[in-house]
DNA sequence: TATCGTCATTGATACAGATCAAGCGCGCGA
DNA sequence: TCGCGCGCTTGATCTGTATCAATGACGATA
């Protein structure tokens, strides 16, 4: 049955939540003005797949609220997420027709999409894009080779740590978030993708999860719901360097 | 003892072996007459370190020959790779002054070098530059993604036969090569790097190279030449998919 | 209220790869 | 020519995580 999902969505993007962090950053009140031209919104439910791999994509975009990711798949059917996109996060790439990934989304999802011809035209016209996404582009590839490190070198229990410590530190820098006192957030992923994100059975990332809690590096409120008391113990759960580094 | 390295470098852009590949590749003749003017040439040994991570960085540019990696490390020592610059590769990041990563020449390495500042001036000058390194650094995050695949979910075997087969394609994109017949490489990673990058200890990337060695998969000249007599053979134990798929 | 499905937990066991420990082979400098 | 060091191999053993198998908890549907 399909759930119906209440778009509640900017009419203008000077109103947008994420017209500060988007693809659209940099753009000035014009060119604003042709984006909108271009652009439309798209809901998912929960659960719902945006694209296959493989397939046309007919356009690129924006998450504006909800959690989508980007995975990978083995024939034998062993999946790999590669990314993981928050509000803000930028989907497609220009110049490429086919989907490289599956992307699916993990909530309920509010996509900001834009054709990818006509967005593809105005980059070349508009340096404010280009300039932003190159921006993006190199963020994402930090967040990738941090991720590399703990995919191919942490254990179980420090893969745990840093998802956790990753997902606390976005979510502080998206809502407002003072960096001191207990942080406080949702889980957007199921045990099964949080296992797909760090290379784990779904099995172990329950047991690291409650071991967790056990050692009282943090508390849980139903099964997703994660409170942090402690931010630097968690980091040092993770094997982060304890340089208390909030923000990237 | 300072082995002294030959430093034989194109004069000119126009006789540069990666004048197409790298980060210079979509510039006009004038565009590239103004870059010469801030660019020079650097050597340095195998072993040696070009910059440490966390450590100002002078200047940025591409690799024009040989094999240099980027590696994050723990505070207890664990180390893990997360790039490998073959040549035409960027490094560094504009609008970064500190480096990220541990960059080491893994071989002998030349390095086409832009002081960091005028080539930020210029980059916002000349978009043909901030194009191209857009798309060199989508380009490195779909290998980023690729390699998670790999960290996460490959056996040992099928990833050493993965890198393998990465250092396969990228030489023989790099060189002529057609695509048929027995490829042949020389592995540019002693065993330990071939293991900081797949996440494995030395020992059992010796075991699996001897284990791909003993199958035929592969044959060994000593210990760094390789021969792969049948590439789609090598995909297949590298659980790709087996779409033959030369090329990006 | 009963039933089903999804998501999560928990336990027993197996095994891939890490760890610990020699030992080899080849190039280089003395 | 010897000996040393570095890169690599090989073997024995240990262990963290996967795998296999129930079971539990909750929300939705009938």
């Amino acid at each position: 049955m399909q759930k119906s999902v209440t778009v509640d969505v900017p009419r203008e993007c000077g109103e947008c939540p994420i017209r500060h962090r988007a693809v659209c950053a940099r753009c000035e009140s014009d060119e604003l003005l042709r984006l909108e031209e271009i652009k439309y919104y798209r809901s998912y439910e929960a659960g719902q797949t945006v694209v296959w791999s493989g397939d046309r994509m007919e356009f690129v975009g924006s998450v504006v609220r909800g959690v989508a990711s980007l995975t990978q798949a083995m024939e034998d059917g062993r999946t790999q997420m590669v990314g993981l996109l928050l509000p803000s996060d930028f989907v497609g790439r220009p110049g490429r027709d086919s989907a490289a990934y599956d992307v699916v989304a993990t909530t309920d999802l509010v996509m900001c999409c834009f054709r990818k011809k006509p967005f593809e035209d105005m980059m070349v016209r508009t340096p404010h894009i280009a300039q932003r996404l190159l921006e993006m582009t190199l963020d994402e590839l930090d967040a990738a080779r941090e991720w590399m490190l703990v995919l191919g070198r942490k254990t179980a229990r420090e893969k745990i740590a840093s998802l956790l410590s990753i997902i606390a530190r976005r979510d502080a820098t998206l809502n407002l978030a003072g960096v001191e006192g207990p942080l406080e957030f949702d889980l957007p992923l199921t045990r099964e993708a949080m296992a797909d994100y760090l290379g784990l059975t779904l099995e172990t990332v329950s047991r690291q999860v409650n071991a967790l809690k056990r050692d009282g590096v943090i508390d849980l409120v139903g099964k997703r719901h994660v409170i942090v008391p402690d931010f630097d113990r968690l980091s040092e759960e993770a094997g982060d360097d304890s340089d208390g580094g909030m923000l990237s």
